[in-house]
DNA sequence: GAGTTTTATCGACACGCGTCGACAAGTAGT
DNA sequence: ACTACTTGTCGACGCGTGTCGATAAAACTC
């Protein structure tokens, strides 16, 4: 591999001039800096990632705390770490993935002072989450995916729940539906409350009657639900589920019980990774979830932070978009 | 953080003497080991990632590609990753992720040569896999989860087909089925070719008669494979398949036709992640699959040839265990 | 045109570690 | 007792970069 030394022999410059050219630290004569990056991209020149660490106390490197699968398996969590990988390659940077164990935190610090890590994101965002409260008085950058109840000042990037939900909602609208019911968990992640509150709204623009059901993250309460809905609220023509795993148990319900989806009742899934709208039958109706970009978003803002460009907008919602599939359709006549 | 100096000095001995305690590289008095170590514990001292890098040109690092999705997602993608994470930490290595685009190859090799990145972590392995012969050739140090159609003496950790298979269709046979078909998908994947032809050879260790019905990565085929199955051979009993998220897919086929599983169906799902076990009613009765044990094992793999272990073992199989859960029953009586 | 600021470049050094050569003290072989 | 090794330790150097201070040239200021 060449060196800064090579760079700048070829060059006809000193070590230090290329050094400038590249980072841009100091003016250097724009005639200078063309010849520079020509001998750059002549050696295939590629700044040492130690070398800077070691000089510059800048590691270049973001630690991504992996998920625990605390509430369930986060399968969304492999969009998010590709996103963020690609996103932080893309501006020099490395992701290095830790273990989450609440014991890891003190050496993440450690790692943070020393300049090995230059900053963490976070993923699976509790309401209350202390490990925000930790990194923050470390002082360590982050970045949330997702976002605590007061995020305040702090970096994140989440979905849109309001627009998101609006979606389905109006969509389920036009399609004649005037009574739903939703499926939402209630595990202390933000997401069930916000997208609850979301969804109640969204409806009670539309005028229609929601009722909400609750599940947890399995299958298995899935098929509950839908019992429950069965028995007590048959009038409901369209359910919208805020959460994934549930929705599959869901369907088998409906499938045991003889009710065709979508002809006797619509069902849309918001929040759905890719992954599983692949894993039923007939193919889901969703407003999906961008997470490779929320992925991207994170390494962004938080290479921003660390680079101190406080300029850049350091929370960022992104909305999805309402794809149509197979579990939708107008709603079947009222008895 | 503390930096070698003051270890040394605290010790009492010279900054070469911190490294040689710690390393091991020379031989150094018992006695002094002890007081350097003391002084280690004492400060805390962690040694410098880049500075090692840079003065030793190892810079403990280890990329792994992230998978591509191209054979659908592979969820299970992450425990490998997290498996492979925390063995590489227990071993004072870091675990970044790189994107898997074949244009990043070159790039790899660059960073490997460098210095950078001190071995790979590979896994959808293919039959044949471009990026093994890739990596030999530019030879940096990889190990792989999954193998090649022949790896001959290349490092990996796979799943052990035979044995998995065996543990699915000895318990079958002890239920009384001997009739059975399996599900499997043909994606050049060694999973599929190596599952089948274990499968077979396993029931007519038995003496039973096994159906093969072909599928795709899709829940959708998965419920054409049922309607197939009803349709065509009637007369089987159980059934074992081989893809996950076709799995899905064929139950709900059976819901629909009123098909109860397991009364009148069972079903072994081999090979299945602990996430997609969840998502189904009634749970899945699997042959598991040690996911995040494959992580690990892939880990010490990799290190143990970049540190020139070479008297360890470097080829590993491992085989999960049987778990049974609601999808398996007796076999009903022959019609 | 003398003085002052700005622009463009260079040389030198520090970052923290691995490792090589040197050396003193001990051990073994003759 | 003399050589030939071995053991245990030290000092010095280099890895490739970021960055500070210095300097020369150019651009202003009045």
């Amino acid at each position: 591999m060449a060196t800064r030394a090579e760079v700048a022999k070829l060059a006809g410059v000193s070590a230090s001039t290329v050094s400038y050219a590249l980072n841009g630290d100091r003016s250097i004569k724009e005639e200078t800096r063309k010849r520079v990056l020509k001998a750059v991209a002549q050696l295939n020149y590629r700044p040492n990632f130690a070398a800077g660490a070691l000089a510059g106390g800048k590691s270049k490197t973001l630690a991504l705390l992996s998920p625990s699968g605390e509430f369930g398996i986060a399968l969304i969590a492999l969009e998010y770490i590709n996103g963020a990988s690609a996103a932080a390659r893309d501006r020099g940077y490395h992701l290095v993935i830790w273990p989450s164990q609440e014991s890891e935190l003190a050496e993440i610090q450690t790692f943070a002072e020393s300049g090995m890590i230059s900053g963490v994101i976070l993923m699976e965002i509790k309401f209350k989450d202390e490990r925000v409260s930790y990194l923050k008085k470390a002082k360590v950058p982050f970045a949330m995916i997702g976002r605590t109840e007061k995020p305040g000042k702090d970096s994140y990037v989440d979905r849109d729940f309001i627009g998101a939900t609006q979606l389905g909602v109006d969509y389920l609208d036009s399609l004649g539906h005037k009574k739903i019911a939703f499926l939402t968990t209630e595990r202390a992640v933000g997401v069930d409350t916000r997208f609850s509150s979301a969804l109640l709204e969204a409806a009670s623009k539309k005028k229609m009657t929601a009722r909400k059901i609750q599940v947890v993250n399995e299958a298995s309460s899935g098929r509950d639900a839908f019992i429950e809905l069965h028995k007590k609220y048959p009038d409901v023509t369209a359910v919208v589920s805020l959460n994934d795993i549930a929705t599959l148990g869901f369907i088998s319900g409906a499938n045991e019980y003889g009710v065709k989806i979508p002809k006797d009742l619509s069902l849309i899934a918001l929040d759905t990774p890719k992954n599983h709208i692949e894993m039923s039958w007939p193919p889901l109706t969703t407003v999906n979830l961008p997470a490779f970009e929320m992925g991207v978003s994170a390494s962004n803002i938080l290479i921003n932070q660390i680079e101190q460009k406080e300029n850049k907008q350091n929370q960022v919602l992104l909305a999805g978009e309402l794809v149509v599939r197979g579990t939708t359709a107008k709603a079947r006549k009222q008895n």
